[in-house]
DNA sequence: TAGTGGTCTAGACCACATG
DNA sequence: ATGTGGTCTAGACCACTAT
C-alpha cells in the first residue's frame, strides 16, 4: 500500500525527502537523534543510496537535518532564539558577545488585535496572551518586546508564574506547552518610539527605533507566535552580501 | 603539466569547481554564454559525468553560473544595481514597483578619506572620485549616495560629462574603465540626516535615516566601489526568513 | 574493528529545449 | 532529431568516529 502524503509523480529522492519531513515533524525522532543510516534507508526503501543521500541533501539545505562524518545523520535542534541579536550590536567593549537576559514586565489575557489574528490564523475576536518583555544586556534595558500567542494553544502560560519563564521563550514554549518554534519570518522597520516604550528602555522620547515584526511557525508550518520587538536605531547594524 | 590555481589535495569535484571559477573570473566564457556540457567536461577532464556535475552544483550554489533543463549552463549576468531597493519600498498606489532615476549633482578628486582607502585597499593618501549622487523615484528624491572610486583605475570617469553617465553606474564602469561589478557587501545602519542631506531629500532636519554602507567587488574580488546611501527610514523595509 | 558518511565511477534512461 | 541537463542505479574505495 503506498505511502500518503507522498506525490508518486515526484523523483524518488523528493519523495523520500518528504516522507523522512513528515516523520520528522511527527517526532517519530526526537531532536538530536540520529535518523537511519544511508544504507538502511536504501534497503528499506528499495533505492540506491545515491538516491538516499540526495534526499538527505535535500533535507540539510532545508535545515532539517545535519551530518558528521564517521558519526552519522541527525534531527537539527531549532534554537535559534538569540537570532534576533544579529541585527543588533551589544558586545563588551573587548568585543565579546553578551548574554541578553529577559523579564516579563507585563501579562494579560485580551481580544486579538486585527493584526495580531492575521498573522496568527485566528478568528476575529479570538483571546490572545499578551506578554510584555524587557530583555537586558549588562543590566542595560535594550529591547522591549511585545509577544501574542493563541491563549487556547497556550493556556498552561496564562497561570504560570511569570517569573520562572526564564530568559528564553521557545523552550518554555516547548516545555509547558508541547509548541516547538521550527522558523520564523521577520521584517524589520524603522519608527520613532512611543513615550511608554522610552521609559521601559531608557531612551529619549522621539528616539528612532529599529522595529522587528517575526511570525513564529511550528514544524508543521502554522503561525505560533507574533511578536514585535524595538531597539534603539543607533544601536542597529544589520550586514548582507548580494551578488 | 598540472594546473596552476588548483590543489591536487582537494577532492576532484572541487578541483574542477576551482578550474572553472578561474576561468570564469578570467572571461573565458562571457557573461550570459554557455559553458561546456557536462559530457563535454567528463572527457576533456578525464572524469565521471557525475563529478562534473557535482562541481557545477557547486558553482550554482555560489551564484556563478545558472542552468536550464534543455539549454545548457550559463555563466550569471551580475546585474543587481536595483538590488539596493529591496531595503526599501518605492512602489505606486497600485502597488507597482517604480524604476529608480539618477541624477550627478557633485564629482571632484581628493585625497581618500580613511575608512574609503581601508575599504579600497588603498594606500593612505591615494586620490580617489567622489560622486554624489540623487536617486528619484516619480520625480521625489528618494536616496542620497556618496560614490569614492579609485581614481587610477576609473580616470575615465573623471573627464566625462556626468549628464551621461546614464541612470546606472555598474554598466558604466564596464563600459568606460572596462570593470565588472560582480558581488558586493552592505551594512545597514540608522542615522539621524544632517542638514545637506536633508536639503537633498528633502526631509525634514534631524529625521532618521537608513544608512547603506556598500563595497562592491570585482569578479577576481578586489573591492572597486564603496559608497553610501541614505534614505527615509520611514521608507525603510527588509524581511528575511530565520530557522 | 565496525559503522558511518564522502568521493567517484560508468553506465541507463527520462525530460526538456531547439532547430 | 539532436543535444542538453535530471534522475537513478549498483557498485568501489576512502575517511572519519566510536568502541
Amino acid at each position: 500500500m503506498p505511502d500518503q502524503s507522498v506525490d508518486g509523480r515526484l523523483p524518488l529522492y523528493l519523495q523520500l525527502r518528504d516522507l523522512l519531513a513528515a516523520q520528522i515533524r511527527a517526532q517519530k525522532w526526537q531532536p538530536g537523534q540520529a535518523i537511519p543510516s544511508e544504507a538502511e534507508l536504501s534497503q528499506t526503501h528499495q533505492m540506491a543510496v545515491g538516491t538516499v543521500r540526495r534526499a538527505i541533501e535535500t533535507l540539510i539545505a532545508e535545515g532539517l537535518v545535519e551530518r558528521t562524518h564517521g558519526r552519522g545523520t541527525f534531527v537539527r535542534k531549532a534554537r535559534f532564539d538569540n537570532s534576533l541579536f544579529r541585527f543588533f550590536r551589544f558586545e563588551s567593549a573587548e568585543g565579546q558577545p553578551l548574554a541578553p537576559r529577559s523579564v516579563i514586565v507585563g501579562r494579560k489575557t485580551i481580544e486579538a488585535p486585527r493584526q495580531v489574528a492575521e498573522a496568527l490564523h485566528l478568528k476575529p475576536h479570538a483571546r490572545v496572551i499578551e506578554l510584555l518583555r524587557l530583555r537586558t544586556v549588562d543590566d542595560q534595558p535594550v529591547l522591549a518586546e511585545n509577544i501574542y500567542l493563541c491563549a487556547q494553544r497556550f493556556k498552561a502560560l496564562a497561570d504560570k508564574a511569570p517569573e520562572d519563564f526564564g530568559d528564553l521563550l521557545y523552550p518554555l514554549y516547548e516545555r509547558e506547552c508541547g509548541l516547538i518554534v521550527a522558523s520564523a519570518r521577520e521584517t524589520l522597520t524603522v519608527e520613532t518610539v512611543t513615550a511608554a516604550q522610552a521609559r521601559l528602555l531608557g531612551l529619549k522620547e522621539k528616539t528612532p527605533v529599529v522595529v522587528i515584526e517575526r511570525i513564529a511557525f511550528g514544524s508543521d508550518g502554522t503561525p505560533l507566535e507574533w511578536r514585535q520587538s524595538r531597539g534603539a536605531a543607533s544601536k542597529f547594524r544589520y550586514s548582507a552580501e548580494i551578488r
